[in-house]
DNA sequence: CTATAAAAGTTTCCATGTCAACCAAATATT
DNA sequence: AATATTTGGTTGACATGGAAACTTTTATAG
C-alpha cells in the first residue's frame, strides 16, 4: 500500500520490458506451479499425503494397474521420484506392487480399498481447494486454459 | 510405442474421469511447473544459477532497488527461500544489498554490473529455451496464455 | 515514554526432489 | 548359445525449498 510512495524512482516505470511471449508464459507457469505445489502440499498434508505422493495415488486409482515407467511419463516425473513415492505409498498400504507376468522388469501398481478410503477424501479436499484458487475464472476460461495446458504438456513430454 | 500393444487392459479406458475442471486445471499447472523448474534449472545453471536464482536476479535487474518482502511477493517465494537466494547472488557479487534508509529493517537490492552481465546471457538461453517448450502454441493462443495465468497468478497473491 | 505488538529478515531443522551410478531383467547382436 | 545393449527400477549423495522459531527494527498502546 506503500511501494508507490515510498519509492517514486523512475526506475521501476523504465519499459516494464515486456520480454518475448514465450519466456513470459514460462515464467508465469514457474510461478503458478510453486504456489500451487505449496499449497496443494498443504491440503494433501492433512491427509499424511505429499502433493506429488497423491498425483501418484490419483494416477493409480484413475488408470488402474500401472507400471513405473509409464507413471512417470504421465506426470512427468522423474523415475527415481516416482520410485521413492511409490515405496512411501505401498509402506503405507495405500497400494500393492506387483511384478509384471510377462516382464520382470516392471511392477504393476493397484490402489487397495484403503487407499481408495484416503484418495476419497483427499481428493474433496483438493477440489474444494483447487475451486478457491480458479474461482476467478470463467467456464469458458476454464475450458481454454485446460485446452491450452494439455496442448502444452503434451510437448513436454518428448523434449 | 509400444504401450498400446503392452497392455490392451480394458481398465485404462474406464471412464477418463474427466474430474471437475478446477481440479484439472491445477494438476495441469503443477505437472506443466514441475516440468519446467527442471528444464530451466538446467538452462540456468550453465551459468552458475538455479533457476529461481535467476528469477530473483532477474526481478532485481528489471524493477530496480527492491526490498525482500516485496520480491517475495511479486514471485510468490517464500520469504526464507528469498533471503537464501538474496545471499547467494550477493556473495557471487551479482547484486548490491543495502539497508534501507528510511526502515531499518528493509534490505533494498540492486544489481551489479557482474549481475547484468550473467542475466543477459542467461536471459538469452532462457529465452531460446521458452520459444523451444512454446512453439506449439500459435501466436495467438500464446497471448491468451498470458492473459489467463496472470489473471490466475494475480488471484493467487491473496489467497 | 515505556511496553507490547507487528513487520522484515535470518537461521535451523527436516523432508524431498534430482542427478548419477548402479542392478537386474529383457533384447539384440554375433 | 554368449555377450553386449537397452530398459525399468533402486540407491545414495547432495542441494534446496518450506515451516517454524528467532532477532532486530519499527509501529502502536496505555
Amino acid at each position: 500500500m506503500k511501494n508507490k510512495n515510498q519509492k517514486p524512482a523512475n526506475r521501476n516505470e523504465k519499459n516494464p520490458l515486456p520480454s518475448e511471449n514465450e519466456t513470459q508464459i514460462v515464467q508465469l507457469l514457474l510461478k503458478c506451479g510453486l504456489f500451487l505445489q505449496r499449497a496443494m502440499n498443504q491440503v494433501c498434508q492433512r491427509f499424511g499425503l505429499k502433493q506429488q505422493q497423491f498425483s501418484v495415488l490419483n494416477e493409480i486409482v484413475l488408470h488402474g494397474p500401472i507400471s513405473q515407467k509409464d507413471l512417470g511419463e504421465k506426470l512427468l516425473f522423474e523415475k527415481s521420484n516416482v520410485s521413492k513415492i511409490v515405496n512411501i505409498l505401498s509402506e503405507k498400504k495405500w497400494i500393492r506392487v506387483v511384478v509384471a507376468p510377462h516382464d520382470g522388469r516392471l511392477t504393476l501398481l493397484s490402489e487397495t480399498p484403503e487407499g481408495i478410503a484416503v484418495w476419497k477424501k483427499c481428493m474433496q479436499a483438493f477440489h474444494e481447494s483447487s475451486s478457491k484458487f480458479i474461482s476467478v475464472l470463467s467456464e469458458y476460461e476454464a475450458v481454454n486454459v485446460i485446452k491450452l495446458l494439455k496442448k502444452l504438456q503434451k510437448a513436454f513430454k518428448r523434449k
